[in-house]
DNA sequence: AAGGACACTTAATCTAGATTAAGAAAGGAG
DNA sequence: CTCCTTTCTTAATCTAGATTAAGTGTCCTT
């Protein structure tokens, strides 16, 4: 069984029909890593859901500095919801860090699913409820912890992305230098 | 007309007698200012509906240090989603800084009003999507901005809620301690 | 197999913002 | 009006993490 459909039944179950009228509506693209599925300034068309191998959002600050605000790897959403929602200009890219399986849902389709499926509106909002509260967690984590406990709980909260991920990725999904990065790594390998 | 209804009417259109099925599945309660509405390890049975007056979530840290998560004043939701979702103990308080008007509405009744009025899960998705589009932002924010241009966009963003607040409340809410945020604002003075 | 581009490490120096402390101002309860 | 608590300010000192710079390792690409 596809992967999406065992995810979509996690929260809502689909007849059989529902089910295909639902993959009618998507698409299947490979990509390779270092592809760039939507850049800064464009107009984000489709949700991604991963089927295999990772991609990450990002932002770039003052031309320079990259800023990651979500990886994805199988089973994940990801998209530039502000984009992708007001159908204006995003600041975000999206890029493929590890070859990849991914099925792109277009915004046109998706409201033609919420008015043929009305259960999958009920889908997209425990999605992006989770979501949500995932973001404020971080949110709150990054006011109030120091970057080490950022970095623990990243690790338990996410094991397999750490071996995956070059490591200045997760520096900066952590918001700090990959120099600082590297020396507090170091520093807790001699503790423990 | 009533406010909680104008601010749904923005997203999905009710009948007469939807809206007034809505209505008597809520509550209106008025508090003083300081009252806790929500305790750290409570769980979250209600989302609040800000009439007047404003209040706040936010969590302590080892037991010292507050962080604001969210202001919310008139024609404003607050709650905490993560215990209302989950029905565990979350760790937000939500108290009221200003004496306040609040409409009530249970977690159990919402989810009837979803069985009754479907295209209320459509509202509560939209206003659950454009939260979670302004928290990335806020999290961009705060791993590529500094405090002063993090308080330059929260000036343009709230700009009543500048005068209403006690001035830790926001330092708090950008991530600053109150005496660095002194400091900042008079510098920032000094220059323009 | 060699070369070049990244990715990672280490170390010295620097700074935004934290901490500590103490006084001034402002608000609220009696 | 007065006392008391809380908020705000100012200033000195300190630190987590940034910046700069140089060297090492690694893995594509040809």
């Amino acid at each position: 069984m596809e992967l999406i459909l065992k995810n979509i039944a996690q929260h809502v179950s689909l007849t059989r029909q529902e089910q295909e009228l639902f993959l009618s509506k998507t698409e299947i693209h490979h990509y390779k890593a270092k592809t760039i599925l939507l850049n800064s300034g464009a107009i984000c068309k489709h949700s991604y859901f991963v089927n295999s191998g990772i991609l990450r959002s990002f932002n770039i600050n003052d031309n320079i500095v990259e800023h990651v605000l979500t990886f994805a790897c199988e089973g994940w959403w990801i998209g530039d919801m502000y984009s992708l929602l007001s159908q204006k200009p995003g600041n975000l890219f999206i890029e493929v860090l590890e070859d990849a399986e991914v099925v792109l849902l277009s915004k046109e389709n998706q409201e033609i699913l919420y008015r043929e499926i009305p259960k999958l509106e009920r889908f997209f909002r425990i999605l992006t409820e989770n979501s949500l509260v995932a973001n404020q967690e971080r949110l709150m984590d990054n006011l109030s912890l120091t970057a080490e406990e950022r970095f623990e709980k990243f690790c338990k909260k996410y094991p397999t992305l750490i071996q995956k991920v070059a490591q200045k990725q997760i520096a900066s999904y952590l918001g700090v230098t990959p120099e600082f990065f590297s020396k507090m790594k170091s520093k807790m390998l001699r503790k423990q």
